[in-house]
DNA sequence: CTGAAAGCGCTTACAG
DNA sequence: CTGAAAGCGCTTACAG
């Protein structure tokens, strides 16, 4: 591998020169320049980004913190993430916080990582956070003061699919959820769900919102199949089911399959999150989306704009996710 | 941010000897031991691996050359290469090589990665490979001498799958793939399938294995979609359908039911990868599997023993892929 | 067992 | 515009 201080030689400059002509930082005589770029490409040499890293202090490194990484929804996001960061030079890091969490943050701080974004919607343990702070890391979605914060809203989008369920003569809706009991109605879809039940006409009967009390780490689609297949044996009567994410939504699907049930002639199913796979399940399904690769590269964008320019400050925005109608969602059973 | 000195300040010893007591490579006394213990916990100190890869020379950090981020088999994959990766405190970084494959490439070497595992089936530029061989980057799955490879073997699993639509009366059986046409006799599968047809009385019409000639970049399940819906309205007549995974398949069965077509009454479809949704959509899907995530783990482990012995010689070793039998297989229509 | 020093490949003031 | 030198935070011979 060759080095600057190999170019250096070769062209006959000193190798601050050498970083002088590459980065384009300060001026450089044509003369020189040209020996720069002409030795540089003879030897093949790409800078070492760990040298780099340590002489400058910034870290062309961005992580991605995920919790259920088979989620096409985050696989979606981080392929926009990659796609910005890369065009920037920067690489990212998938760090998988299912598991072994504790070490994790020890890896990942030891990376001194230029930014991370946070998809873990569990609560992060302040002494993590604090650390990040501590070594300016960038932060996008973390629940702090100093952390970007680019969120999707649903509220207008759960809202409308809620009315057009009503619209289609359903009068008992169920809600199920990935979230604990305890945290689901913090959740907005949830919100709306519960403050449009009156004005829709359906059944407040407060069984037919289900959280995941199931415990242990289970995937959407796991829960999603396991909380249905539960309100169907316990004889829960309803005709339209709102899933808190599309995963979910097939987890569901496979349970009213298995019961012979049909959708959406006998049951009407909505997801969330507008994955890639939804027009190709069957039924096509109804969900909410928005465009998961631009969020992505946004989301790179901020965190690296803000790396360039430390002074920028911390914003937070949101991006509104818009119903997308297809076959899951239909008239209610008779 | 705590550094190496600070802790061997507060310890009242050398760096060195710091770097001794925490990686403990070398003896260090009891009473030494502990003051850096002591010191390095009360500092919350935690090295910087940018600074340790350039001092030893060794990177904790291992790529991932992957296309067609949204298919789950990689995701799958990536995900136990993550995990054995993390737990040795190594991180792991996605290339998407779908696009600017040139930028990515300079951005890849200038990581100095420890190991680089290639999922892109596009055969490498050689210029690229050169340069890992000569950076000494440990390679999995690389078309190269100096490459480990853990191939997946589908052979036997796909003639199982071939077999049994033979027993269940299929005489047309049509196969569709992500390959261009030209390279896609190299396929195993796509080689089992041929050399079948005469045993399992299948009809031999050459028009009914059909290669992906769309041009441009397309996800699995699109290429899926189009190629089945071409075959049915050029009104090829086909009882069973093989795909090259399963995300083709997801695709061929959108476009069977948009037709009318029910699966396995009229068609059957099997895919190859058995991806974790593979069960959940309707009907579940036959397909070929093994554990993806074990796969990922022995990817990890085979990368990072070499980098850490690098005596150790490249091995080619490979996994057996077997059949899953699920619903979208079943008795050919009379 | 312990530590002073050189070195990894860069960048960044600083001087000229 | 150009370059010599210090420094980023580690590890690794080397000497004691």
């Amino acid at each position: 591998m060759a080095n600057r201080a190999d170019v250096a030689k070769l062209a006959n400059v000193s190798v601050a020169t050498v970083t002088n002509v590459l980065t384009g930082r300060k001026p450089v005589g044509d003369d020189l320049r040209n020996r720069v770029f002409a030795a540089a490409s003879k030897l093949k040499y790409i800078p070492d980004s760990s040298a780099q890293r340590l002489a400058s202090g910034v870290n062309k490194h961005i992580g991605v913190a995920v919790s259920e990484m088979t989620n096409l929804y985050h696989i979606e996001v981080i392929k926009g993430i990659e796609a910005y960061a890369t065009e920037k030079g920067f690489a990212v890091s998938l760090f998988d916080l299912d598991s072994n969490a504790q070490d994790k943050f020890r890896l990942i701080a030891s990376r001194r990582l230029g930014g991370i974004v946070n998809f873990v919607s569990d609560v992060y343990p302040d002494e993590y956070v604090q650390y990040f702070i501590q070594d300016n890391v960038v932060m996008m979605n973390f629940e702090c003061e100093q952390s970007f914060r680019l969120d999707t809203v649903y509220s207008d989008g759960m809202a409308w699919l809620i009315r057009q369920a009503a619209k289609f003569g359903h009068k008992r809706a169920a809600f199920i959820t990935t979230h604990e009991p305890r945290y689901m109605h913090l959740d907005t879809r949830i919100k709306t769900f519960c403050e449009l039940r009156d004005e829709c006409g359906f059944d407040t009967d407060e069984s037919l919102i289900v959280g995941n009390d199931i415990g242990g780490k289970r995937t959407s689609e796991e829960i999603g199949y396991e909380l249905t297949a539960r309100l169907l044996d316990g004889g829960k009567k309803f005709t339209c089911l709102f899933c808190i994410n599309d995963m979910t939504a097939l987890g569901a699907m496979r349970a009213f399959h298995e019961y012979g049930l049909d959708i959406p002639g006998d049951v009407s199913v909505t997801g969330c999150d507008d994955i890639s796979i939804g027009k190709y399940i069957f039924p096509s399904l109804t969900t909410l989306g928005f465009d998961k690769f631009v969020y992505g590269r946004e989301i790179a964008k901020t965190i690296i704009d803000k790396i360039e320019n430390p002074q920028l400050p911390y914003t937070h925005r949101s991006i509104e996710s818009v119903p997308v109608y297809r076959n899951s969602l239909g008239p209610a059973k008779k």
